[in-house]
DNA sequence: ACCTGAACACCGTTCAAGT
DNA sequence: ACCTGAACACCGTTCAAGT
């Protein structure tokens, strides 16, 4: 038994039935164990585990990255890649997105790409933190949206109830007080995300995910304060 | 005793507190009444709670807006409107951004705004999904992360102790490993998204959402499909 | 219709005690 | 150094019973 077991199997315990279900004595139990194991291997409580595994999902960040792309290309792989990571693990994208969890060591190498693609880019000092965290902000924002969780989504329990509910709302909507929204329905319905009972698990947002990137990396090439490398 | 008080104390509460401390059982001793009366008032459970309080945070959410003006700026109203309402009770923001949380009714003026401004914009079908989910996923999931609450906030507990020791550890960055983030580290110690202590509560990321917000309305102006109105 | 009281099954966390 | 067992204080949720 060892803190990379623990956290291991906390991973896959989460993946299997949800962040909400999740629990250090069911935890303790997969392991055949007693519960003050987690707290002998693992730092003092449940939150430092959540940070351990944030780390464990976010450290291969970096990996396979082809540096000597220009900056853009760079970016792109980036953020594709991060999206593409928190998606093996839809069920933990509530604790990278949604918590400052993290030991501050796993990410630099995160940071220091991006950092280093901006720079490249045109960006310093204080353009450089602005840029940054629209980067991050709003792309790692995007995935922690399009990955949140559905009520009753214990995983395991009637997680039908609710979603037929709401999907029969939303075919109800009134076309003379919302003519709109009614109309576009064909398109929207359940694809949109105020407007769905399913997340970017069922539903793909990656058409989305990328116009966004898109926007994002061409505004800040047009809007360098130097010129690029 | 009714619904709405219930709802109200909840908020209030959680604004006190910190959701991670939130519990319906202090939520009745706080009203100074049994438990189950908390299930009597909201439906069966405590995500039903969530989801009340959910609304009734984004029932306002079109209040205020000017809809003679054109579609960009009604867009930017719409925006800047969500971040600050959502700024007011700032430990409520994972409800919104990390769940899927909503009866699905308080939000369809909302949904009606932001598609009218954007078919204004010229936006229809396909392309007017993608724009809106650019717009939402990107500046609600910038929001989100913005006030993604601290480890060991149970707001009350000892907060210094995780900031201090994080905050060291950033000073602390080695020059030879990560030289980029070490140059930049005056400019966005604190101040980015990654390597931070305190969120969006203490530290403002008005400047860089503003940026994200003009990137976004700028590029989709670009890419209009259709002539705008 | 609204509220109480008690009960059930479960937590997270700690700590003495074992080996 | 690693694990057990039991204990403490707290949950969310339900349900009979009261008025």
């Amino acid at each position: 038994m060892d803190k990379k077991q623990v956290v291991a199997a906390a991973i896959s315990q989460i993946d299997e039935k949800g962040l909400a279900a999740f629990s250090l004595r069911e935890l303790a139990r997969a392991l055949g164990v007693s519960p003050a194991v987690i707290y002998w291997h693992v730092g003092g409580a449940k939150e430092d585990l959540f940070a351990e595994i944030s780390a464990s999902i976010t450290g291969a960040l970096s990996d396979g990255l082809d540096a000597d792309m220009p900056w853009d290309v760079r970016l792109r792989q980036v953020f594709l890649n991060y999206r593409k990571l928190v998606h093996r693990h839809p069920e933990v994208a509530p604790l990278l997105g949604a918590q400052m969890q993290s030991n501050g060591v796993a990410n630099l190498d995160w940071v220091e790409t991006i950092l280093s693609a901006l720079q490249d880019g045109g960006y310093r000092g204080d353009a450089l933190r602005l840029a940054f965290n629209v980067l991050v902000g709003g792309l790692a924002g995007f995935v922690t949206m399009e990955l949140a969780p559905a009520p009753g989504s214990k995983r395991g329990s009637d997680s039908g109830s609710w979603q037929t509910l709401f999907a029969e709302r939303i075919a109800q909507i009134d076309p003379q007080v919302y003519p709109l929204t009614s109309r576009a329905l064909p398109d929207i319905s359940n694809r949109i995300f105020v407007l769905r009972w399913q997340n970017g698990v069922d539903v793909s947002y990656g058409d989305s995910f990328e116009l966004l990137l898109d926007l994002l990396i061409d505004g800040l090439r047009a809007r360098a304060p130097a010129d690029p490398i």
